[in-house]
DNA sequence: GCCCAATGACTGCCGAAGCAACTATAAGCA
DNA sequence: TGCTTATAGTTGCTTCGGCAGTCATTGGGC
């Protein structure tokens, strides 16, 4: 029963997640991130003006608004972050990214995207590679609706303006 | 730079897992377990005796063995698991599934596998499923056996951290 | 304009999990 | 045998993150 193939192919998955997770971590942690401080960053910084409200942020991250809110006060203490009120509605805050948080940032990202491409794009040839995308864009698109449990009901434009694909 | 085919395919290694978790945890907890709990219920059944020392409990898991200690006391404290000591060294203790605990078991791994197949190996045909599984394979045999964790030599413990499900 | 529901952000409180320190055994070695 | 080191498990302290509750603002209905 629990050498079932189902069993064996989520193994895969999660195993294999979990071990690019923790390459991840380990370089993040060299340049003094943790893994969600890297993902505001990024979402940050591909963002118009380096800048995104509080509940956009939390909508494109793996966290629900008070996480975000605690991330951005981690963030903005240690000089990466900065709010910023937004003009046309006094409830809201903007986080933009510091001239610091950015040049963290460029430090970061070459490291990161060598390591994908040693322990997972490179790992496989051309056509493979493909394959196992193609594979994982359709359970990602079939299991996407709802994925990240925080944000309640409305999903506006959800766009997962994250990885296009 | 945030568009590169490296970063777009860890999202979606990334957003597919956190969807399958996202849809395990759920059911899980219809039948009244996390996904840890899950995890350490599977692993001791499937070892002889249905029962593992805590020490290999946490090796098989993503737990440290702290993390084993307080995830077996509420365990035990909800009838799912029992601790028994270990004859030949009187350091250790087994942890050993209860009867209750394998029922739960079993009440819990159709539906389990139900939803496995419904949004991940369901999706593909059975030669996409396979290309997808064997490129997993081999990400997950690159990075798993962690044979030297760090390169600055730093963290000489392996200590596996990562996000757990 | 006024009232009330909806929305954005933050805070109190809690559970989960890791590291480091501690206790108790066990094993190695003189 | 007695001493030293390693190992198994637990506990203290801390950080992280979620939920639910709170406050300020907004916007719609009248």
């Amino acid at each position: 029963m629990f050498d079932d193939p189902r069993i064996t192919a989520v193994g895969l998955l999660v195993e294999a997640h979990a071990g690019l997770s923790a390459r991840f971590a380990a370089q993040f942690e060299e340049h003094g991130l943790s893994p969600v401080e890297f993902e505001v960053l990024t979402r940050l910084a591909r963002s118009p003006g380096n800048q995104l409200r509080m509940t956009d942020l939390a909508a494109q991250t793996s966290l629900s608004t008070s996480g975000v809110t605690r991330v951005v006060d981690r963030m903005e203490r240690d000089g990466l972050l900065a709010r910023r009120a937004c003009p046309s509605d006094r409830r809201s805050s903007f986080a933009v990214v510091t001239a610091s948080g950015l040049q963290r940032l460029d430090e970061t990202l070459p490291g990161h995207l060598r390591i994908i491409e040693q322990w997972f794009t490179g790992q496989l040839d051309p056509e493979a590679l493909a394959a196992l995308l193609d594979g994982l864009r359709r359970v990602r698109d079939a299991v996407h609706p709802g994925a990240t449990a925080g944000s309640t009901g409305s999903t506006p434009d959800w766009d997962g303006a994250a990885d296009a694909s």
